[in-house]
DNA sequence: TATAATAATGCAAACGTTTGAATGAAAGAG
DNA sequence: CTCTTTCATTCAAACGTTTGCATTATTATA
């Protein structure tokens, strides 16, 4: 059985204390190099490993963020925009020599609790929130505790809550006036669930792309499913229930949805996009894999986990900074799924 | 600034000292029920959270697992296996009461210091490994050093490791068999890279049905790529450039593979599955999704991940298990990309 | 009534670090 | 040659728990 080499065990082989080897890991001037040297020697020779939670325990701080992910997460977990964030913050972590703490939830009570717990129980620095809903209590909550976090996304309840986000609503405009410059003049919206703020978001620069250009809007444009293919497939075929005759579009607000409500079509029969176009957001992988391509809105979801998790580690180490919102701008992949 | 509530205070509050709040915490049968019953007021009131650090430090242990991503996992992790992987692992964890810490890792020598690192900084108790390629050292340092791991997937080298797996060469040799049964003549293999185990055990199945149905195999007939899109592209432009009237179905290693073989096929105008079949592995979600649907091979990954984390929880604290190998059964899923 | 057994609690060391203050040695100033 | 300064190192407390052992109070036994 190997023991555990400690700092003692150095400090003895190297006939120096403990706060000597301490202060050479941290390479404190006060040390001659002389000592920096033997006792490094014995460090290397020992294979010695300074214990992270000791340090932690001294320093009160652990050097890991936290994640936790709801089953609505989770859901959408198996939608690659999930692993993608992760990578992102991962990314940033590493740099900072950091680490990446990541809990599930079973439901939303149960998230609430396992934030808080992480924190409390002093598991994590910080937090990375995301999949924020409407009157998300949980960000108050945060903040009585005084828990640093940064959301990504967006809270209405709240300004000035550090965040990092896409332009929603600036891109849900900018697809929409695409299609609209290129002669669409009817346009069916097919969103994820109302409570959340992107599909709010987006809706809204929907309705402001329609309006500009004078054309109508009317609710039953709109179909909202969850953020999962049988809801979107359904979804559709309500739309379809309706006189699609005039619709020339589909907007669907993720490209999971904008698959489904592609599959949808062909099975009843329409080309794409001859007959009707269909446009996407998000650009996951599976936007150029199907057939025809999908035209949708890039998105760069990595790097929103990556500037997140910077500046979370920010507002931990830097107590004259709070924070602040970044958004970050996206753009349209005009492939195949549009008509022109 | 709200400060620190420590089992101090608690303590103070209630006139006992730090270690009887300690036993109550652990509900120790040698205190009363009154001072149980007033102590736990009195963590409610002052809303107490037992430090997660100083336990650890204390119980040498961390209740925490560690799983590193290399980029090929990175690359792969666009590809929702990991992230579903990654859901089950929380599974366990989460029902244990275990924790689960993720690093990235640039390459595959910072794979294998991150992962040596993490354990041996103490942060995590054991260890899952993914991403198994032939002559992995990291496992015999892992064993050298006495971390805790479980692998998921299969080391060749050594035998008796503890591990979870499906049943990488029987699932080919049945995928294989059935669409010979289904009167196939002629069945070309798009694998992913050699020196993945999988890609081997995949492939060894598949020539295992050929000589059990007395069909020849030929090197010509399989092509490598990496685990994405563009490779798996190319490497079937490459099975095209022979002469492929002879060939009436592609087993594609992976789904995503299958994805960028189906769409290289229509590009080149060939009619999936009236002139070429296609057949993926892994029945990952755009396997649903695409149109055609995918014939493929399920592999239930999420269950794997909660069975391995199960498996090294079950390690790290029973002394007298050293782990077992678990193959999980695969099914075939019989959908529209083959011809019968 | 003294004594042993039992029940409930407290004391203090330990886990592996970091760090302010104290110490000691060497060097420079007068 | 003493006195201060500087440099290098050590001491000891602290971080927030847990736990074996000691202690005290209570009850049962003889």
């Amino acid at each position: 059985m190997n023991k555990k080499i400690t700092i003692k065990d150095v400090a003895n082989k190297a006939n120096v204390s403990p706060s000597t080897v301490s202060r050479v890991i941290s390479d404190n001037p006060n040390i001659s190099q002389d000592t920096k040297d033997k006792v490094r020697d014995i460090m290397n020779e020992l294979n010695y490993h300074p214990n992270a939670i000791a340090r932690s325990l001294v320093n009160q701080k652990t050097n890991t963020l936290g994640l936790v992910m709801s089953r609505q997460t989770e859901m959408a977990f198996a939608n690659p925009f999930f692993s993608e964030v992760i990578q992102g913050i991962a990314k940033s972590t590493k740099e900072k020599h950091y680490h990446l703490m990541i809990s599930a939830a079973e439901n939303y009570k149960t998230e609430y609790e396992e934030t808080i717990k992480l924190y409390k129980d002093g598991r994590v620095d910080g937090l990375i929130l995301m999949a924020s809903r409407v009157n998300d209590k949980l960000i108050s909550s945060l903040k009585d505790i005084n828990c640093p976090f940064v959301l990504i996304g967006r809270c209405p309840e709240f300004t000035d809550i550090p965040r990092v986000d896409n332009a929603n609503i600036k891109a849900a405009y900018k697809m929409t006036d695409f299609l609209i410059k290129n002669n669409s003049k009817k346009i069916a919206l097919l969103s994820g669930p109302s409570e959340y703020i992107v599909s709010r978001d987006r809706i809204k620069g929907y309705k402001k792309a329609l309006k500009k250009n004078g054309l109508s809007f009317s609710e039953n444009l709109i179909k909202y499913a969850e953020f999962d293919y049988d809801s979107g497939y359904k979804a559709t075929e309500k739309l379809l229930e309706k006189d699609i005759s005039e619709i020339d579009h589909i907007f669907a607000l993720d490209d999971l949805l904008a698959v489904s409500a592609m599959n949808c079509l062909i099975d009843n029969g329409y080309r794409i996009p001859e007959d009707i176009g269909v446009v996407g957001f998000n650009d996951q992988p599976i936007a150029k894999y199907i057939n025809p391509k999908l035209t949708t809105v890039k998105v760069p979801i990595q790097k929103m986990g990556k500037k997140a998790a910077e500046m979370l580690i920010r507002i931990i180490n830097d107590k004259s900074y709070y924070g602040e919102e970044i958004i970050i701008p996206t753009k349209i992949i005009s492939r195949q799924t549009h008509c022109d």
